[in-house]
DNA sequence: CAATCCCATTTTTTT
DNA sequence: AATGGGATTG
């Protein structure tokens, strides 16, 4: 084991070995901390012979979990009998519920839900209704945002009336405390629930607690500047007793400010844990020492900061590039141009294009499609996001917890079942009425008989296919029961009936779904877990096998490096972004987000903006100005790469790399022509759009996949004209010229 | 009373 | 582009 410990610099070494007592970790970008992390597992494990299961590690994302479990397992290459315990927080917490939750909190049980994101949206959405809110509350979507920045701070609704200066926080709280009441009833809980019932859970059930505290003699907390109050509560009771506690985290990369995450935890983290030993990582072994030297100019700007030396004994290195391009099409093929170059000349260098917001990755996208660059975007909608994959697992939840109202509202007219919006009005009216859940409501309403004779038998009908869903869960596998809902609601054959190629698609993801469902029974999986996992899984989290080229948000890029790393869309509004530019505070953090992205570099990093972009999906564009950050790095570390521009002949290889003015050129005609139509390599040539012809109203057309149909209407001017098309048996249909191949007759 | 059609709105970051 | 709400139709 001592060879382990070769590998490391003082700093980091002193950190692996320490092990009674607490212990703060301050580590800098690209400072080896996953490994000092790791290695300290394993030093635990293998030196000092601790057990395994007793040690804990909470980091924020899965990806960052399975990340560690495997480098541990690496480390550890004999195999254990028993393991360490590495995890999210969230899931953490659903393990400590699902176990303690009966009896501790009243009205739960070990079956809860877990309500998603869309979930509480609708719930407020509803209670904004039944409140009759209207207009003169906020949206639904600020609501939200706020009752969960209050649950992060361990507030409850009480305590929003009891500090409520304004009517709208009155109003606010009045939700709050509804939305609490529909969750119970609901037998569910929310993401922040997961987290804060589990504080509570501790705080009440001192023998749970002390259980805990003797299970996990050795707690690490990762990326300890985004914990909130509640996490930080929840590692603190976690911690009573031993006070084993290592935490790693660096102030200049804590970004999720946003979420309730409190910087003062890592800063006061020597106060409530007195002789806690603080250990600096200054060394980095990531980047070259111009980007060091660039980001940190950047981040030095920031006033809320401890300040610390980053150094590396990487000197020099390539300046920072910098590429202005008149649009943000020009900056995307800019990009993908460049990347194709790299990969050419540089077989092993990974790529990532970084951008603010997921809503970017789309034109990334389509120019490296164009260059047939293969690429995967992290992030974004995942797979357990799709409405058919959700419909699926609502059908799944309720089974589990008929009281999860969110999953019936679902699938109660899923497939369409002639259940409306008025039965479904009625419905929740009796729920309020009656203070239960829809399921409850809905027993209730079928044994009073009250409704018109065909809600009830549409009614009943749905009562007893859910309740023998319920009942067939426990007799059969997990796949076959996903099998047996898909079977029952006629879910496939409405899709196989719609006949086109986006039901086709779904069909292919809820097989896809079930397959899923094959495996995880295989590693002996509970569907009860299948679904924890499924709630907790985000779209960043589904780490394949690394592809050469990924585009992700700067948040998911914490954490990762790369050798090339472009940091695209630098513009006043979008990066810093306008929601966050009035607020200093919010200022700050986008900062420290832009220092991130710079730092995940190693060999060379790129800045680009395009000056105009569509906003939504209408034709105007809006033109910004560049982002101030660009300003804030040192010029004399720039280069800058327009040089097509400037008519400057290129010197070096990434000058070279530039594309021409030419090049771009053709890259934004061709990309208004039909050139990339994914239909069109196998259609064949004659059968693609003439893009001279015009179309006559009323006159015939064939589709490859409607057949044939009549014009109904026509607007714009050539190939970007968006035609509309009615075909018998598929109704009317619009399509844009250029991408549809539609043929004349 | 439910299904369908049309129009307006949407996008910050994530467990 | 896609989704949800509102109006219209069957």
């Amino acid at each position: 084991m001592s060879h382990l410990l070769d590998q490391l610099n003082t700093q980091q070494r002193t950190a692996v070995e320490h092990s009674e007592g607490p212990a703060l970790i301050l580590a800098g970008a690209g400072s080896g901390k996953t490994r000092v992390i790791t290695y300290r597992i394993a030093h635990l494990i293998g030196a000092k012979g601790i057990p395994p299961e007793s040690i804990l590690a909470v980091t924020f994302t899965n990806k960052a979990a399975d990340q560690m479990k495997e480098r541990v397992a690496h480390l550890l290459s004999d195999s254990l009998e028993s393991w360490p315990h590495i995890s999210t927080f969230h899931s953490f917490c659903v393990r400590v519920l699902r176990r303690n939750i009966e009896g501790a909190l009243p009205g739960y049980t070990r079956d809860f839900s877990i309500y998603d994101e869309d979930d509480q949206a609708r719930l407020v959405k509803t209670i904004v209704n039944e409140l009759g809110l209207g207009e003169q509350a906020a949206s639904p979507r600020s609501l939200l945002a706020r009752i969960s920045y209050a649950k992060n701070r361990g507030l409850a609704p009480q305590d929003l009336y009891r500090q409520a200066a304004d009517a709208a926080t009155e109003k606010l709280a009045t939700v709050f405390e509804r939305y609490e009441r529909k969750l119970r009833q609901a037998n569910a809980l929310d993401f922040d629930d997961l987290l804060l019932k589990t504080v509570e859970l501790l705080y009440a059930a001192k023998d749970v607690c002390e259980r805990y505290n003797q299970r996990f003699r050795y707690v690490l907390v990762d990326e300890y500047q985004d914990t909130s109050r509640i996490q930080y509560q929840l590692i603190r009771q976690l911690t009573l007793i031993h006070q084993n506690l290592c935490v790693v985290g660096d102030e200049d990369q804590s970004i999720y400010r946003w979420r309730g995450a409190e910087i003062e935890n890592i800063l006061n983290f020597e106060r409530d844990y007195p002789g806690a030993r603080l250990i600096r990582l200054e060394q980095n072994y990531r980047s070259t020492q111009v980007i060091l030297d660039a980001a940190t100019a950047v981040v030095s700007r920031n006033r809320a900061r401890k300040g610390k030396v980053l150094w590396t004994d990487r000197a020099g290195g390539a300046r920072v590039g910098l590429y202005e391009a008149q649009s943000a099409d020009e900056e995307a093929f800019f990009i993908a141009a460049e990347i194709q170059r790299t990969l050419a000349a540089d077989g092993d260098a990974t790529i990532a294009v970084l951008y603010r917001t997921n809503s970017q990755s789309r034109l990334f996208e389509e120019a490296l499609r164009r260059l047939t660059i293969g690429y995967r975007v992290v992030g974004g909608f995942s797979f357990y996001e799709r409405a058919e994959v959700k419909d699926l697992l609502s059908y799944a939840r309720l089974a589990t917890n008929l009281r999860d109202s969110a999953a019936l509202l679902r699938v109660i007219n899923t497939p369409a079942r002639g259940i409306g919006d008025t039965t479904v009005q009625s419905l929740q009216a009796s729920a309020r009425r009656a203070n239960l859940s829809l399921w409850e409501a809905l027993e209730q309403d079928l044994a009073a008989k009250l409704l018109p004779a065909r809600s009830l038998r549409v009614l009943e009908n749905f009562y007893n296919l859910v309740s023998e869903l319920a009942a067939a869960r426990g007799q059969m596998t997990m796949s076959g029961f996903f099998r047996e809902v898909l079977e029952r609601t006629n879910y496939l054959e409405t899709l196989r009936a719609e006949g086109t190629p986006e039901a086709e698609s779904r069909i292919e993801n809820l097989q896809e779904l079930v397959n899923a469902a094959a495996e995880a029974e295989d590693r002996g999986e509970t569907l009860a877990e299948f679904l924890d996992h499924a709630a907790l899984v985000s779209a960043a989290d589904d780490f394949e096998e690394r592809a050469r080229v990924t585009l992700m948000s700067l948040h998911s890029a914490k954490g990762l490096e790369f050798s090339v790393v472009f940091l695209a869309g630098l513009v006043e509004g979008l990066f810093p972004h306008k929601l966050s530019m009035d607020d200093d505070a919010a200022l700050e953090e986008e900062r420290r987000l832009c220092y991130v992205g710079m730092t995940r570099a190693r060999d060379r990093l790129i800045l680009t903006r395009g000056a105009s972009r569509r906003s939504f999906a209408r034709e105007d564009y809006e033109t910004s100005p560049p982002s101030r950050f660009l300003r804030e790095v040192p010029s004399e570390l720039i280069e800058t790469l327009n040089l097509a521009m400037t008519g400057v002949k290129p010197r070096t290889t990434w000058e070279n790399a530039v594309s021409s003015r030419a090049d771009i050129e053709r890259f934004l005609r061709e990309r208004r022509s039909n050139a990339w139509n994914p239909g069109s390599a196998s259609a064949g040539a004659g059968e693609t759009t003439r893009s001279t012809s015009r179309w006559k109203l009323g006159s015939p057309v064939r589709h490859p996949k409607f057949g044939l149909g009549t014009i109904l209407g026509c607007e714009g001017e050539g190939e970007d004209s968006k035609l509309t098309v009615s075909f018998p048996g598929y109704g009317k249909k619009k399509f844009v010229e250029k991408f549809a191949a539609l043929e004349k007759i």
